[in-house]
DNA sequence: GATGAATGAGGTTTCATTCAT
DNA sequence: TATGAATGAAACCTCATTCAT
């Protein structure tokens, strides 16, 4: 599945030549933690990771194509997220308990691969296409059986009610989860503390799925 | 209150310099919305507004002062958007309105000012301290009055509930707000429909405030 | 003598231009003393004056003709140098005191046209005709009644002793007080404290000029 | 001893590059001497050396650091002066043929290193503490042989002499030297012959070292 | 596989210089 | 007289990129 490394010019990487080129991305993906995205140059990866640009145009064609795959990576990661939502119950005690698992999951996730997911946010942004199908395998991820959670819990209580639609909700939530992930310092500045963060997006997480608050604890 | 327009050397420019001035910035910004930040050169905003770089270097030390004095600008706008939310009732029909007036409004405010806000966000996620600053200024325009409204809510009604604090509900609100509107594109691509957008924005906007779904139209 | 004070395109300087002028002039003079040569712009020569370029060229074509103009004017004040020769003698106590009082004179000229004569001596060095003749005007005004003194002392005593040139020999002393003195703390860097200075230069003034030792004061 | 040759980001430069590095002070050497420094430019040194500006920048910040080399190596090759003075006699026709060729070998070095030896002294005139600190050296390689010699020929005649301090005795002719040798058609526009001024130097070289004139041919 | 070394290309910056006001 | 303002021109400087070793 994940195919053969290959170099740009298209010979098969070697062990050595794996061990560097993975060496690069691990560089690459710090400095995009470090430093603006403007900033980063091939230049400096490539010294960062003690080996010469030249090296580096040995597998991949330029930064991008790096960052790439970083993303690609991370991608695939994502996918494990889906187990935040399915087969969870969204009723009382433990419908909180979901959400709050869901919170609390997501931002791990997202603290984690920080600055690969705020390159992969901006080029998206600017409408790049690779970015923006990238960004929706991440965030569909929880989507798409977010929605089929609503979807559901609306069928079981007495539906005809004309509420907002199942994906948009969910695209909502989790966008907002996102965001807030992405700016950590922002909700402080703005007077909420840090500690009064995951209760309120639990609260909006649950509220938006189920349409009532959640239990209390 | 504006101080004096200034050039680089520290001279005060006059009404010509400063249409030039006032020129440069308009085209920066409309480049911003044209292509990533990361290709956006001095050589090209000043091209594009009919000077030569070294007129742009008069009036800008580099493209990030020019930038940050867009948002500025953008800043300074969106206090009004603290009218969307002051004075507002949150009841009954009127408060589904309200919801939906602070969704179209905040909407139309960031498409508007799409490209900065986006270059804001960035620098903001950067950790750069100058730009967070802004965000800050640009989301509390909306999050303290929110905020305060919710808390004031809550205080009308039969208080004593543990709930999630006012200014972490507001601020993921807005935040959350601001996300979708950053990547237009991106719900749909999830599933939900351009038309389920704002209905569902709006549906959790106020159930965040109000705790209670919307009165249907 | 001192001729009419024009602009650079022909007209004659005002009152109010004259001191303009004056004042750029001045400011040079101030930044020659204060940062490399190399790095002298025309910019900052009219920033620090007060002015702008623009006015700076109404009265010099470059800076190469201001800093031409400063030279000229110490080459006038110059011509006050021969009075440290003429007409003393060299004989015995009084001897030793010309000499002090040329090696004096000397050092403290340098010392206040310190910054210009640096600049002269480096156009001079590297072949401007210009900054050449004015050096030599400058060094003229000691060298010229020194070797005449030289050579008026020798035919006093018994002559025709094969000895070194009189004009060689001033030259060679002149310069030799002219680099000692653009040179302040060389010597000192050489084991030299700041007090056997003059009484050295002293020394070696009368010793080439007559031969002998000073008298013990 | 040398260390090792770096290029500016860190790396050590091989065969080829000691070469190309080497090439660019050569011609850096070369362009002090044709033209001003103040216009001496990157370019042109690059151009002159047949490789680009990105090159130079490789193995230098800038053209001053490169100046600094070949000061750095004048500094070095300077040493041999004291041989001039080293193991050497003062007494009688000894001691003119001394004084001769210390002036000739002092003025046959400054010829050589010219168009450095000026650089160093202008950088050292204008405060530059890395110039002061090269310049030292050079001096210093002449100026201390020396000022030992005259503290030795005291010691050695009947001695208790109030005279001159020897290092400020040396310091003054050895700057002397340098001084005409850095104004070569200074002392002929004073009136001193091109044969004269060696002659000159000598006896006053000898004057101040011995206190007496040199023997007769 | 890796990389010293070189460099074309192009943006950045600075200034001298001009001109209309 | 003075100077805001603009800019051509030229150097600076950095990088991506290539290639021979």
């Amino acid at each position: 599945m994940t195919g053969q490394v290959t170099t740009v010019d298209g010979r098969v990487a070697g062990r050595r030549g794996q061990a560097t080129r993975q060496k690069l991305l691990d560089c690459l993906g710090r400095m995009l933690g470090a430093s603006p995205y403007r900033d980063v140059k091939v230049i400096d990866v490539a010294r960062k990771a003690g080996t010469s640009p030249a090296t580096f145009y040995q597998y991949f064609p330029d930064v991008e194509a790096a960052v790439l795959e970083l993303a690609e990576t991370t991608a695939r990661e994502s996918a494990a997220l889906s187990e935040l939502v399915t087969g969870r119950s969204w009723a009382g005690r433990a419908g909180r308990q979901t959400a709050e698992e869901l919170v609390d999951g997501f931002l791990a996730f997202w603290r984690k691969h920080d600055a690969i997911l705020r390159v992969i946010d901006l080029g998206a942004a600017e409408g790049d296409r690779r970015f923006v199908r990238i960004r929706t395998r991440v965030q569909g991820a929880i989507v798409k059986p977010l929605a089929d959670t609503i979807d559901e819990l609306r069928s079981r209580s007495r539906g005809g009610e004309t509420d907002a639609s199942p994906a948009a909700l969910a695209g909502s939530l989790v966008t907002m989860l996102a965001a807030v992930s992405a700016q950590p310092k922002s909700l402080q500045a703005l007077g909420a503390k840090q500690a009064d963060l995951k209760p309120a997006l639990t609260s909006l997480v649950h509220l938006g799925v189920t349409g009532r608050r959640p239990a209390a604890k």
